[in-house]
DNA sequence: CAGCGGTGTTGCACTACTTGCAACATTCAT
DNA sequence: ATGAATGTTGCAAGTAGTGCAACACCGCTG
């Protein structure tokens, strides 16, 4: 590991909290003040920081060039987007789109009722990862010893009172969510919010995203919300097909 | 310029053209394979380059994370205010700033007229929104199907002889908006007060935030008052170049 | 207006860090 | 099995990054 990428590096999300000075930069790094500048003036240069007027450093467009050219290099999201479409055109509720990597699970697509191309606003965000009905598909995916090492490791904020108290309970609906091949949220992250979800499956079998359906108390019941589950998993499993190939897509001539 | 973290910068847009094994990389950056291994690690370990299943590195899920963050802890407020100040020092007239929030348009930042005139506005209150300046250029931006749901629930007070009347009148306005970037305000609102705004946009080209300037006809005429526009959109893109962290002059370094 | 504390910036000597090499490990194809 | 890819590790050599101290540049305040 090389320790001045790695000091560059850790200036990023302190950034992301805010625009700092560079004194703030060198402070928090632990190092003397001219190697934070050196540092961040390569990251100007490559255009991760930018300088504004007052002279503070915050994150630069280039970053989030990047966010987004990364984003469009998932290519499950670019397959899955048109399906993830016309499930929210039939039942009008919230859809959404995630993945795990790295003890993350971030949405990567959002299909929103009202709001139908929100690129930046909330894609991007990490998942309430111990309630959300999506991670639990993704990490219930996970070989046997890595998922407990990551439940073990994870916080379980308390968002309502049914929300994943602690590991032990988190892994059990793990392996619930296994068995049965999809996952609920009932109000485990938002009270009034459930959610029902389906994973979507590469041609090894294994999980490499999943989908979910949302909708507040409000608009339909916990129970209405369950009679979408077929259509829900239909739709991930028709976005599978195409994803690992074995469905041909109209238009696309494949080798 | 550190010659180390250039190198592993230099990374990031080659894998954002899309994925790569270690080779590749090394070859693209003109280093021994192993210098590349660690370079690659120092990404990993912070996230910033994911190795999938085939060993092959992309751009990884922080970046999403990174860039999200980043936009939310923005303040809009912060970075234009000194530019408001700057465009009221140079035309002595009233600056708003205004920002769209669930149906409402607020002012976030106002910096006063030198002339002794007052204006009903206040930090904070929500703009009539069916005729100011700054309330057409955020709605403009709006997906057609919310700016004709916001649009039609609208009530259209007749505040003068000029206010707009109902929601057809109002989305053609909206549409011409759009169109032409800019908006004005002439006595819909008080009689003998206009006013000229121009857009803020964000990194994604969404407008996130509408600047103002406001004269009454007492101190200029409406076409006085429009002669300013060239500068009041000259402000407007400065900020908006802050805001979404272009660098306006170096162009960006590619090794 | 001079003096002062707070910033950001530069040149330089020192040594810690990165580098490329060559050998090893691992996977896959022949 | 054998060979050719690829990824990985330890090490010695020296480059490249580091901290220091001095400088430049504000905006203050007395």
């Amino acid at each position: 590991m090389s320790q001045t990428v790695d000091r560059a590096l850790s200036i990023l999300p302190l950034l992301a909290e805010g625009p700092a000075d560079l004194g703030q930069v060198a402070d928090r790094l632990g190092v003397h003040k001219s190697t934070a500048l050196r540092l961040l003036r390569t990251l100007h240069e490559h255009g991760l920081v930018y300088r504004q007027s007052d002279q503070r450093y915050r994150l630069g467009a280039r970053l989030f060039a990047l966010a987004q050219e990364a984003m469009e290099n998932l290519d499950v999201r670019e397959i899955a987007h048109p399906h993830l479409v016309r499930l929210n055109e039939s039942c009008g509720h919230t859809v959404h789109l995630a993945v795990y990597e790295e003890n993350e699970v971030l949405y990567i697509d959002k299909v929103d009722s009202r709001y139908p191309v929100r690129m930046y606003s909330r894609i991007g965000k990490p998942v309430a990862i111990t309630v959300a009905a999506v991670a639990k598909l993704l990490l219930a995916d996970l070989p046997e010893h890595e998922r407990r090492a990551v439940a073990e490791k994870l916080d379980y904020p308390t968002y309502t009172s049914r929300s994943t108290p602690h590991a032990g309970a988190f892994l059990r609906e793990l392996e619930k969510v296994r068995e049965q091949g999809w996952a609920t949220d009932l109000g485990g992250h938002e009270e009034s919010i459930n959610c029902v979800a389906a994973p979507i499956r590469g041609a090894d079998g294994r999980v490499v995203a999943a989908m979910s359906v949302s909708a507040p108390n409000v608009v339909v019941t916990a129970d209405e919300l369950l009679t979408l589950l077929p259509l829900v998993r239909r739709t991930a499993d028709a976005i599978s097909g195409e994803y690992s190939g074995r469905t041909p897509v109209k238009g696309t001539t494949t080798a």
